[in-house]
DNA sequence: ATAACAGTTGAGTAAATTTTCAACTGTTGC
DNA sequence: GCAACAGTTGAAAATTTACTCAACTGTTAT
């Protein structure tokens, strides 16, 4: 039950009932934060970037700095944060290493993000 | 072709065939940043929260700042993002807004992020 | 061993983003 | 009309994030 004092928000709770039965069916805090931060990862335009990249050919650090005309120190940094969402995997090969993609349905859901996008954009 | 001196990149580009095959085949650059803009919006843990409950059931801002324990300005300011993103669409019934989801898509994006993040969790 | 280059990392900076706060609009009911 | 409350908005404050810079590690070749 929610109890009204304990709550920040400043209005009356208009439809109690159906608050309530939201709450019960929401998935986890923790589980929905992650989800999240997966979808952060992929809002960045340098990031998506790259996985297109990955997703047509594996790839050296040096290559994609070439490709998106950027620093490797940038690249590298962005290439940590993919690696840490389990996005892309990496395979030293003497002095490059080489970034490709950790699995196949991140492009399938880049491939529903375009969908949407491409529908809603006549209207704007 | 690239040319080298207009490379701010650090460094030699290595395998010039691999970047050159992957430039032609990557999407076009306003597309890609349309949809790690669309991504961003899905990216926020407020924003997640206020998708998967109105996947449950149409609600009103006050509703939700009671379901996430949040101001109603704070809800808003979120929502007018949402909206700006396609994602929900609003009607005013009275003295409320009820706000829904736009079309069903989105919600399979979530269930497609979800899988990737249950897959990958073991490991870390 | 050491020079050369690929790649990583941490700290600092600049820019973007989320929430707060206060003032505002819109609708209902007295 | 006006009081009450739902909702919106703009600006400021607080937080997060991306890139730069400089120093570092790892591998290859001389």
């Amino acid at each position: 039950m929610i109890k009204k004092e304990e709550l920040i928000c400043d209005c009356d709770v208009i439809h109690a009932d159906v608050v309530e039965t939201v709450k019960t069916k929401m998935p986890e805090e923790n589980e929905l934060y992650d989800l999240s931060d997966f979808f952060k990862v992929l809002g960045d335009s340098t990031r998506s970037k790259i996985i297109w990249a990955l997703d047509e050919h594996e790839m050296c650090v040096c290559d994609l700095a070439a490709l998106l005309n950027m620093t490797k120190s940038a690249i590298s940094h962005q290439l940590r944060a993919l690696r840490e969402a389990n996005l892309v995997i990496n395979r030293r090969e003497g002095k490059n290493v080489f970034y490709s993609l950790a699995d196949d349905h991140i492009k399938q859901i880049f491939e529903k993000g375009l969908e949407h996008i491409r529908e809603k954009k006549p209207e704007e």
